[in-house]
DNA sequence: TAAGGGATCGTTTTT
DNA sequence: CGATCCCTTA
């Protein structure tokens, strides 16, 4: 299931594994700096880590250190990351280190480290059982959706995803329902907080916690109960976290209590390393808050601070050119990555006429870096902002024969059927959980529509039920309004469900329970029946869910998990088991999609994705003001701030060669956008670029509204029309700027005549350009919002 | 209850 | 352009 990534940490970072213990062996090959960070001992440790500064080496030398050189207990150690990946690659080098005693160390990322706390905690928890469900967002937002329609919220105006958005940004916040009614100063806030006390409770009844409430209870169990607190400084001496830039408040509350102060309870404070980079931060969308780094040292008042500046990844022109865009961002700490691994070659900058022009050089230098032995494809990576970017380079890629895989995009565990399968089995495990019980209960079709169903959820809020027993009674015909119809499709899937819980509890293995339930659910076999051809490649993933479950199976008992050197390990679940099974898919969303240098594929993906990763060759593209920066950062500083911490994340993943590219023209949904370069292109210092092809310069000059023959970032230039194969020319793309198809201007008041409405007057307008919209009193033709793009029967008067 | 058609609306997403 | 959602109709 760990497949590692093996391109990202290349053995030019220095000697990886050593046979020789001791603890002199453990710093070698580590620059000063790095040597500092790993020998530092008691005071808080941030260390500041640039791109390619050799991160992963530090923590992983410095637990190794802690072990070899510090006599620290393995069980002492607490390391926490953000992705499985990581996680699983810092267990494995250090493992590699310093051998099996590893495995007893906590190396988790946080999600996975609180679901394993609250499950030991659990009678701690006034949890109904240690079994419960973890949702995630998709999850969460139905259950938002059900709570909002119950609370009779129109849902154009309250979407369940902004509600979910800010009912996750107070958890985050660590504020509860209760502080959050308290708190709220408009309509919405208010109707948010309506919302999340419902989500909440519903969330209880369902023996469930979403991925915001693993910290948060974790954060206030460990808050409220001193002696739980105890216990874990007690056991956890040292605390590392990687990629600090990227949490939330509730993770900085939550490391604070696992370290304490020492005021606490006479137990010294923990010593605790923070690695990160603020530069690199790109998650602030998502409740990341950089002033967490940022104020470490205010938050750590003995705190020690060590840099890593030198970087073993990228040539000196990559570097700077890294440097000069990240610069331009205010109040940062200043940071200059450099390298001796020389200068080497140039940027190389490319002005496509439209998206189609700028993926076909893309491909012909690939196919060009392949011919000459340059590269091979799985040292190239591709990154685009936006996962939809990605079908333009597909289409040539697919025409030229060249292999890739797209990383991202929609996973395993989020397609339709995978999500219904897994629901199932949660249902088995934890038969209260509410969001999976009604995402089934009609799935396949079985004659329980809306009705039947809002008939058992108004049962089950007039008697107090949870809807699982609700249903039951339905099925005992002790639901009033249901119809007999209903009532006995009811009492079959209840049947059914029993039958299939059966089979747990007779310990038959989760492959085998799942294989059983889209048997007897009939769900299988209506896909197979079906003559859609996606609904065949459902088939596939259904297939392949079984061959995880069957793998997870062999993998539980052959290798059991160690034991640790305790005994209150009450709560994990049993080995093998539907739980483990369950846990497994909830927190590790997908095992690892990215390929590795023996699958010989291009890969692309977007630039937040390339995180972490490093690749030989690098192609940035789309680089358009608008595209990227994306267009609803371009009016906030803090948002563009964050857009150039992700130029410059897409720049330093680039080891020899980086590329940026852009185009001209782009189709946007159908309709041709002519964008102006990024921001970020002048950024990079013009000596360090060579363009193969620059923007052509118009001798008509249109009065475009777009910057057409702008010329900002013509730098060399020349070589033009030649330089893509396939490259269409410059003459043959017959794009007609916007003002060749204006959206109709319409202001409130305006009159206007439609060909089938007749006379109106505009009483509201909305959004611009081909988006543009009026909505317009008809009189007793009624009042309608209607597109104003071009070809609407409608004449101003 | 279910299926088909028409409006609607489109970032990024470690867990 | 496309997935998704909502509303109509059989």
């Amino acid at each position: 299931m760990d497949t590692l990534f093996e391109v990202s940490q290349s053995d030019d970072h220095g000697p990886v594994a050593r046979q020789v213990r001791g603890p002199e062996a453990l710093l070698e090959g580590l620059n000063p700096q790095q040597r500092a960070a790993v020998e530092h001992s008691g005071s808080p440790l941030l260390v500041v880590a640039g791109a390619g500064s050799g991160k992963t080496r530090v923590l992983t030398s410095r637990i190794a250190y802690l072990l070899g050189a510090r006599g620290v207990h393995p069980g002492q150690i607490m390391a926490i990351t953000f992705t499985n990946k990581a996680a699983a690659e810092m267990k494995e080098r250090v493992t590699a280190l310093v051998g099996g005693r590893a495995n007893v160390m906590w190396v988790s990322t946080f999600h996975s480290m609180c679901v394993r706390l609250l499950r030991r905690e659990a009678k701690n928890l006034d949890l109904r059982s240690s079994n419960f469900s973890v949702y995630d967002a998709d999850d969460s937002r139905r259950l938002i959706t059900l709570v909002s329609r119950e609370l009779d919220l129109d849902p154009k105006r309250y979407p369940a995803r902004t509600l979910a958005v800010h009912i996750s940004n107070l958890k985050n916040e660590l504020i509860d329902p209760v502080e959050a009614a308290d708190r709220a100063g408009n309509d919405l806030e208010r109707r948010v907080a309506e919302v999340y006390t419902a989500y909440q409770r519903r969330l209880t009844e369902s023996n469930s916690f979403d991925f915001d409430d693993l910290i948060m209870r974790t954060v206030r169990l460990l808050q409220t109960r001193p002696d739980v607190a105890e216990h874990y400084r007690r056991r956890f001496r040292h605390v590392l976290v990687d990629e600090y830039q990227d949490t939330n408040h509730a993770q900085y509350e939550l490391v604070r209590a696992l370290v304490g102060t020492g005021t606490e309870d006479g137990v010294e404070p923990g010593e605790l390393c923070v690695v990160g980079d603020a530069d690199q931060s790109i998650y602030a969308f998502r409740g990341a808050t950089i002033r967490n780094i940022e104020e470490f040292e205010r938050d750590y008042p003995q705190a020690r601070t060590i840099t890593l500046e030198q970087n073993y990844r990228s040539t000196q022109t990559i570097l700077t050119a890294a440097n000069a865009v990240i610069a331009r961002n205010t109040n940062r700490r200043e940071k200059r990555l450099w390298t001796d691994l020389g200068d080497g070659d140039k940027i190389v900058g490319y002005v496509g006429d439209n998206e189609h022009d700028e993926a076909a050089f893309v491909a012909s230098e690939i196919d060009r870096l392949v011919d000459t032995g340059d590269a091979n494809f799985s040292d190239i990576a591709l990154f685009y902002r936006t996962n939809n970017n990605s079908r333009a380079f597909e289409e040539v890629f697919i025409r030229l024969g060249l292999p890739y895989r797209v990383v991202g995009g929609v996973r395993f565990y989020e397609r339709r059927e995978v999500r219904d399968a897994l629901a199932y089995l949660r249902l088995l495990s934890n038969p209260d959980d509410t969001v999976s019980l009604r995402r089934v209960l009609n799935v396949p079709k079985r004659g329980i529509g809306d009705r039947a169903e809002a008939c058992v959820a108004a049962h089950a809020e007039r008697e107090r039920v949870s809807f699982a027993a609700a249903l039951r009674d339905a099925a005992d015909g002790k639901v009033s309004l249901l119809n007999p119809r209903s009532q006995r499709a009811i009492a079959g899937f209840v049947e059914l469900t029993d039958e299939l819980r059966a089979l747990v509890t007779d310990g038959k293995d989760v492959a085998e329970v799942l294989d059983t339930v889209l048997e007897r659910t009939g769900y299988r076999g209506e896909l197979e029946a079906s003559d859609d051809p996606q609904d065949a490649s459902r088939v596939d993933n259904l297939t392949e869910l079984i061959t995880v479950a069957r793998e997870f199976v062999q993998a539980e008992a052959t290798a059991p998990e160690p034991e640790e050197p305790e005994i209150d390990d009450a709560g994990q679940p049993a080995q093998g088991s539907l739980e483990a099974f369950l846990e497994r898919v909830s927190l590790v969303a997908d095992s690892d999609q990215t390929p590795d240098a023996g699958d010989g594929v291009v890969t692309m993906m977007t630039l937040h994705t390339a995180k972490g990763l490093e690749f030989p060759v690098v192609f940035c593209t789309g680089w358009e003001d608008g595209l990227f920066p994306h267009q609803r950062a371009l009016g906030d500083p803090t948002e563009l701030a964050e857009e150039r911490r992700l130029a410059y994340v897409g720049i330093t993943r680039a080891r020899q060669r980086l590329y940026v590219s852009r185009a001209l023209v782009r189709s946007a949904w159908g309709q041709p956008m002519a964008n102006p370069a990024s921001r970020f292109l002048d950024e990079i210092p013009a000596e360090l670029v060579e363009w193969k092809r620059v923007e052509p310069v118009r001798s008509s000059a249109p009065t475009s509204a777009t910057r057409w023959g702008s010329n900002r970032s013509q730098v060399g230039g020349g070589d033009s029309a030649q330089a893509g194969l396939g490259a269409r020319g410059m003459r043959s793309t017959p794009f007609k700027g916007w003002q060749d198809t204006p959206a109709m201007k319409l202001d409130v008041g305006d009159r206007v005549s439609h060909d089938k409405y007749g006379l109106g007057t505009v009483v509201a307008t909305d959004g611009s350009g081909p988006r543009a919209t009026a909505t317009i009193d008809f009189g007793t033709g009624g009042t309608v919002r209607l597109m104003l793009i071009g070809g609407v029967p409608l004449t101003k008067l």
